[in-house]
DNA sequence: GAGTACGAAATCGTATACGAAGGGTAGGCA
DNA sequence: TGCCTACCCTTCGTATACGATTTCGTACTC
């Protein structure tokens, strides 16, 4: 069936059925199709994707890894939800990882990346004006992977990924809740493609990087403290 | 034999068989059973364990996306090397990660924390004198461990101590290769110490953990050009 | 003598099958 | 009427089995 269907198909058909359903499953996840706290059944998924339980398992055990879904034993797992307090964790630890990637990677921006990502932020500027949560919050994660995306150190550019992924899952993004926070972002945004133009000290990037992300986790405890106070 | 022998029997049989897999093998990683490079067969492990492959298949997985083992479709898992490259892109994000693990931990840590800590040190220090690589890298995680295990960011934990066990994996810690860092990094600990006491700003406790950590592979590195030019 | 091609062994990848554990519901008893 | 218990159904966990792929050894040819 895979072979008949689906010849030269698209990426997902790469590599084994486990990589297939964990792509797959991934990006129901990113995407809203399976919302958080939605059960994933092992069965339904195979046989959704026409295969058998034991690649779903074993992709789903990776996206546990990746805090993707929580898992309990004999119990099952479910897409892992927008907890607070997991956010926090979850940014706090990334402006960390990506602050440094960040840092790591800037003496390798070329001027085409610096271009591109000022192109980005540029729309991101325009975005501004009939306020899109979800396309603004695309945009801004595209602005970042242009710069953290040539870290020399897989491990750390790894966890950036991991990180950004996890975020991916509530879609409804951070911008949503404080638009005020948009425009500031933009600005802060330039602020860091100087700072790369200039070559300035990688401790300097590292840590514009990592506050600016930090900025965006402290307006969101702002907002959720006048909210839920 | 596991199920008829062991009724409440010890920690290790605790939980489904693909944890006690993962617990075997990771242990055999660790104590060097299975040293670098050492082929992982399936089969051979899952009979060993007396278990089927299904979980073992799930334990290597896991041992694969924490580093441990690198793993190769349709070919199979080998133990992780030491590549020095390797070493340094681990030992540069354990840096941060265990820097910012440590700040973050630094404001919950009690004065019987300070005290194992020291003592542990104070260990260390003496263990100078007839030196020995194993038992020093044994303690200097000790002391690390009782230090940023206080940490209140579970993900940022989690990197740590993935961090940590990859580095178990090349027993052979850095001090066998660069004895006179041993002395300098006493030294440190006892300053890193002072600073928790005396509750100092989290940037500086931060920038202090990861030099500390960065002066080890700094030592390392210049010790691996002057052999290998 | 060296290189290549073919075949066999080893090992992985996936499907299917069965046993086990949890949760929900219906029925009975206080 | 409310709570407790027992049963059933759903879903997971693991074993076994078979097909697919890679690798190594050997023989043949140039």
């Amino acid at each position: 069936m895979t072979e008949v269907a689906g010849t030269a198909r698209d990426a997902a058909t790469e590599g084994s059925k486990s990589q297939q359903a964990y792509a797959a499953v991934t990006a129901r996840i990113v995407d809203g199709t399976y919302p958080p706290g939605h059960r994933l059944v092992l069965a339904a998924i195979a046989h959704d994707l026409g295969v058998s339980v034991v690649p779903v398992r074993e992709a789903i055990r990776r996206l546990e890894a990746e805090g993707l879904v929580t898992f309990q034993r004999n119990v099952g797992a479910t897409v892992a939800g927008i907890d607070p307090t997991e956010y926090l964790y979850t940014m706090q630890t990334l402006s960390l990882v990506e602050g440094a990637a960040t840092a790591l990677s800037a003496p390798l921006i070329g001027v085409a990346d610096i271009a591109r990502a000022r192109a980005v932020n540029e729309e991101m500027r325009a975005c501004l004006q009939h306020f899109d949560p979800l396309r603004f919050t695309r945009l801004n994660q595209e602005f970042h992977a242009v710069l953290f995306e040539r870290c020399p150190n897989p491990h750390l550019l790894d966890l950036v990924h991991r990180g950004w992924n996890r975020l991916a899952s509530l879609r409804s993004s951070t911008f949503r809740f404080v638009p005020g926070r948009a425009r500031a972002s933009v600005e802060e945004h330039e602020g860091l493609l100087r700072l790369i133009e200039e070559s300035a000290d990688a401790d300097e990037i590292e840590r514009a990087a990592r506050s600016h992300r930090s900025a965006t986790l402290d307006a969101y405890l702002a907002h959720a403290h006048d909210t839920h106070p």
